[in-house]
DNA sequence: CAAACATTTACGTAGCGTCACAGTTG
DNA sequence: TCAACTGTGACGCTACGTAAATGTTT
């Protein structure tokens, strides 16, 4: 067979055919008297053999080895092209978001462009000042994926109040940062639950009041003080836990005297916190419990307050009747 | 600054530097008296720019257009490097699960990976009877994902056949092919479950028994089915929803008649069929059951059945007069 | 004789690394 | 004088496409 039937029926141009040749690839069988290149089946076979090893990534010199070399195995090959399939894919796969994120930027013209590489750039830094300045740039909008993204993973705390400042600023990225709840490093969900906490509207408060329901407490607790801020009664169980288990407490204390001030809800606050103490709490709890229901108005809390005073635990006992004496001053 | 110090600080080699100059890209602002290139800091934020804009996939002379030409804007080329890099990934993707495919076939030489790489290409051929012969080839041994993947996209019922043959043959693949009830393809979901219906074993079993509560009802029959016929009590209630329903209610009928070979289940088919026909059920209904109870022996199903020969439905009444007759007989 | 093949040789592509040979600077 | 620079020019790498100049087959 000739060299242009070979190469229409395997697809490889006549170019490469004479290529593989000089490289020592495939050496057409014969020549006829003219010096036309004559293929054999065997030939044809070659070539196909040297196609499926080309489109498994090895260069062409490697599959000259492959097909000639017996003592060249596929054993460590096959592993290194795997692995550096997975480093361009790696490689491309970041490109694609650094691209996306300038898409989504609507970048006029090159300086644009130029502008969010390099905050792009400076917010992926080492250095937590960089960082910090690339977040409070007013020089270009930063894309909110990147800043979500940011905010997720920044360890700083100084820079992520400013990420956290500069998502609340731009009012988006809610839906990113409620996939970060479910993200399975619990850091990365509280820093997604605090992040949402600083959103403002009704869609970051309906957020919250999912995550209510949420497996991990701290999102639950987070959620909760939150919503507390926002007057969200449903937030009162949360809250009380959170009173109960003495992290955070104190803030909690403050999100449920808060919500007190509305009439309707002290009562049930107050019921809350009796109930729970009810239910069995430690002299810690205890303790923990009677500050909280200091701040609570209403003869509910003022009841349980009293009952507080004969409390088995000297500490509770006094901190009742502290509390209850500062009350009946007012 | 000299070449060799912007080079340290820029991290471009002076021969880049070099041939950025050759394509007009940087122009060094000045030379010194022996000829030695001059960058000025303006020269050097330049060359910070061009490295920003090769980082994004630009090739040079994208780059020198990007900043020289006014009339260049990022608008179409962001776009289109994006594009590009999807396409590259997809395409690094694809040969990375050949890749894996052929790793994990362990081949010992090139030869088998050359055999690997025909049957795999046979198995996305477009002619049937290639994949077919594919799958039936005693050749090699074909990795246990690209024939779960097979089977779930294969639509000839015949390679179908044989991909599920060789996987039970194989007797491995079974997490993939649960993976794929969860599929959001229907067909895709059902060739899941006929698939795994076919693999031996008390897993598969397992798998069968969770499709139960599958939301699918597709996958819920041919679940019930399968376990029917593997003798599982658990099915029965399918498979009495499955008679009724309407759609492969014989077979149904006959995994129901099979298990009350085993008088312990005779019972409980019969009360499940009968508590169904009290459920209310329409006269189509009613008659697929009358059918289905005819083969359940036992005194509930006999009871049910001469009930049913006082039905307002003339077919229903008839069916159960006949089919009591023949039990008589028996 | 023309069309469709075939031959060899050679240049261009992109993005560099590397080398040779010569001059400069401290 | 030596080391560490700098300059220009050129070749090599990969996997091809394209073309020129020439010959063969039908």
């Amino acid at each position: 067979m000739l060299i242009g039937e070979v190469a229409r029926r395997s697809g490889v141009s006549a170019r490469m055919l004479r290529h593989y040749e000089t490289l020592g690839l495939v050496r057409p069988t014969g020549r006829s008297g003219a010096g036309y290149r004559e293929y054999s089946t065997d030939d044809i076979r070659r070539i196909f053999h040297i196609e499926s090893l080309r489109s498994l990534g090895l260069s062409l010199r490697e599959v000259g080895r492959a097909l000639d070399d017996p003592g060249f195995t596929p054993a460590g090959l096959v592993d290194d092209l795997i692995r550096r399939t997975r480093e361009r894919i790696a490689a491309e796969t970041e490109l694609l978001t650094r691209l996306s994120r300038i898409d989504a930027a609507g970048p006029a013209g090159w300086e644009d462009v130029l502008q969010v590489v390099s905050l792009l750039q400076e917010l992926g830094s080492a250095s937590a000042g960089r960082r910090q300045s690339a977040v409070l740039s007013p020089a270009a909008e930063v894309p909110v994926t990147a800043l979500v993204e940011a905010a997720l993973s920044e360890s700083d705390p100084n820079v992520a109040g400013a990420l956290r400042w500069a998502l609340a600023r731009s009012g988006d990225g809610l839906g990113l940062l409620a996939d970060g709840l479910a993200d399975p490093a619990a850091e990365v969900r509280e820093r997604a639950v605090q992040a949402v906490a600083e959103l403002p509207g009704e869609e970051a408060t309906a957020v919250l009041r999912e995550a209510l329901t949420h497996p991990d407490v701290v999102v639950r607790r987070r959620a909760a003080l939150a919503l507390g801020a926002r007057g969200v009664a449903e937030a009162i169980p949360a809250l009380v836990e959170t009173v109960v288990e003495g992290t955070n407490d104190v803030d909690a204390a403050d999100a449920l005297s808060a919500l007190a001030e509305r009439p309707e809800l002290a009562e049930r606050i107050a019921a809350g916190l009796t109930e729970r103490l009810a239910a069995g709490a430690g002299s810690e709890q205890r303790r923990r419990l009677t500050q909280a229901l200091a701040d609570i108005p209403g003869p509910t809390a003022a009841r349980a307050l009293a009952e507080l005073t004969g409390d088995e635990d000297r500490a509770v006992a006094l901190t009742a009747t502290y509390v209850l004496r500062l009350r009946e001053d007012r």
